[in-house]
DNA sequence: CAATTATACAAAAACGTTTCAATAAAACAA
DNA sequence: TTGTTTTATTGAAACGTTTTTGTATAATTG
């Protein structure tokens, strides 16, 4: 009644393995995995043969137990994806970039969350070693807890990337954004719109991309003899929930108009606190861009939705994920060799993207 | 020089085994497992002997080889997740609140992303499957290809719960909002608020959480005796990405007003299709929410950002998230004690989230 | 005191692979 | 012819667990 050949042992929900190939195809079980694997042993086997397990095999719905094989082989072709936060949006492009390029590798990601708590994150990370994954990769999306998170990543000996921050020892890869010149990137465009008057919301101190965007605005004050003005600058506090940045972008903002300090552009840290200054702007009055240009960072989703879309240097994330993975599966078929290799350290260009939140000044 | 007290047989980077703990602690391997595992006969050891192998154990820093483990249990505490498209914003909430409740009851998921393409599903169920993974959730978001997909997801004799839509077949488990009561809810607020001429931009027919909502609509309109004008009625095309959901709301409100058939407020499909009407109602100049109100469905993050930010019809995502990891959970242990479990089919309820996107008319 | 019954442990048999070493036949060389 | 290499296949030994069964002792019963 069944199409297949065969349903299995009546009762026993038994799998079908690789001895009952064996024996289907009248072959040993060695025979059997030489051939199916294609071991370097298969040259000396007939065409014949090889047809007849693979037919065996085939007809049986034949499917190598996993755990076996990976007992074996000690590979299972998997990789620890760690992340601090799922619901900060700047972390899924770069999940699809990772998705992407493990799929074409044929490994598989555990996804792990640590809700930017530190023992949630030790926890996960052990959890992972049980398990062997082969590589890990780990999101550090709006990350504080780095101290000695360093020295955790440092102790498994498998393949690690850390992405969005390098790490002070530089024995562990990284995949960045440039920063700096993203930074750079965006004062240019406010200055060569004839903003003079630009106010700046930083991102939190301990945050090293903060103070690298920073670096880039200093960079390009000193280029371009802008001045920067203490009065309009603020910093957003440490806080753990990327999300909460909209809060804290709106209540720095509503803080800089509060000093009646007069400004006709606004840097914010990232495209978050960028929503929020919009949100004050708009609860204050204030035209955007007619009365005042707004630029952002990241360039997450939303960014390009909001009313007036966002103006903001592009991090290419689907590019960093893709990035990572070929990083951490280099390292794997390198240790597979025997082969050490060093670590790696990439950075990406960013990208400034031009909306409707930014305007000349007339 | 190193703190614990070993580093392992030399040049070769081999683990140590319960055999070394066994030898550590001068018991036998079987004893060993028994003690660390707690099993049954752990009963009959004595206080003494458990803790001189498990402090061998944390000397050696033992850690099962988990693919041996696997091997004999056949069970590896993993759970495939599959999305349709995790860059769509509704899925975040989602998968935090699986990732959470997988946490808890000491599951990893394994993350897959279809791309909206059928082979690519299908090759990751393949993958999925092969790995033994103890159960499957489906997150069946924005979804089209649902014809055989249904078959694909009854073969595997694995407990598999499907969230976001309810397959006709009721064999499979899912978890769904309901879709009909917020779309009930949704024009009621219209309503309550005064609105008569209300605009409505339907999701695209081959989706059931179309109908669904719409039929939410109607039954409101029957009780209330609300007169749906079909020249204010659009529908959204098919169409694969959720992303391009804003431009497709955009194009469509854009009709819509290009009708010159007066309304005062618009129902979307979605969050996604409510910022595209959005911004048609900029572009047309048209005030939100004096001029017209808006009201879209599922609360996205972005959703409270926006300026103004949209009153919707929230989807209780991680509660769904929880609740299908709660139902296969169950399963699974039903499984493995050779229960047998009935599908299960949970509606959760939707609730509405008034924000500033809609107005009473004066 | 003999007969049970608990208690405390261990040997050995799986679990399903892959791979090494062995064997045997065939092909080739001298 | 004999000896060597190539071709074709296999048995058996891992990989590191868990679990079943077995065997001692020690404690308990009648």
């Amino acid at each position: 009644m069944t199409g297949g050949i065969l349903r299995r042992r009546e009762n026993k929900r038994t799998a079908v393995t690789i001895r009952d190939v064996a024996r289907a195809s009248g072959f040993s079980a060695s025979t059997v995995s030489i051939v199916l694997n294609n071991a370097p042993l298969a040259r000396y086997i007939p065409l014949p043969t090889k047809g007849r397990i693979q037919k065996a095999a085939k007809n049986l719905g034949y499917h190598p137990n996993i755990f076996a094989k990976s007992l074996r082989s000690r590979r299972n072709h998997t990789v620890g994806v760690m992340v601090f936060d799922v619901t900060d949006p700047y972390c899924t492009p770069i999940l699809r970039g990772l998705e992407n390029s493990l799929y074409q590798a044929s490994y598989l990601p555990i996804l792990t969350d640590a809700h930017n708590e530190r023992s949630r994150f030790e926890r996960y990370l052990e959890m992972l070693l049980e398990r062997r994954v082969e590589a890990l990769i780990v999101l550090a999306n709006w990350l504080y807890l780095d101290i000695n998170l360093l020295s955790d990543l440092e102790r498994p000996g498998i393949p690690t990337v850390i992405i969005g921050r390098e790490l002070e020892s530089n024995s562990t890869s990284s995949v960045t954004v440039d920063d700096e010149g993203g930074g750079y990137a965006a004062v240019a465009h406010l200055y060569a719109f004839g903003h003079r008057k630009i106010a700046f919301v930083r991102g939190p101190k301990t945050l090293s991309s903060s103070k690298n965007r920073w670096r880039g605005v200093q960079r390009f004050a000193r280029d371009s003899g802008l001045e920067l003005d203490p009065k309009l600058i603020v910093d957003l506090p440490d806080q753990l929930n990327p999300n909460l940045g909209v809060d804290d972008g709106n209540r720095m903002t509503l803080e800089l108009i509060d000093r009646k300090r007069p400004f006709t552009a606004l840097m914010a840290f990232d495209d978050m606190t960028a929503f929020g200054a919009l949100r004050a702007m708009a609860s204050a009055g204030i035209k955007v861009p007619n009365r005042c240009s707004v630029i952002g960072f990241d360039d997450v989703t939303p960014s390009a939705l909001f009313v007036p879309s966002l103006t903001t240097v592009r991090q290419p994330m689907e590019a960093m994920g893709a990035s990572a993975v070929n990083i951490v599966v280099d390292a794997i078929s390198a240790g597979a060799d025997n082969r050490r290799t060093p670590a790696v350290h990439r950075k990406l260009a960013s990208e400034l993207v031009i909306r409707e939140s930014t305007k000349a000044l007339s």
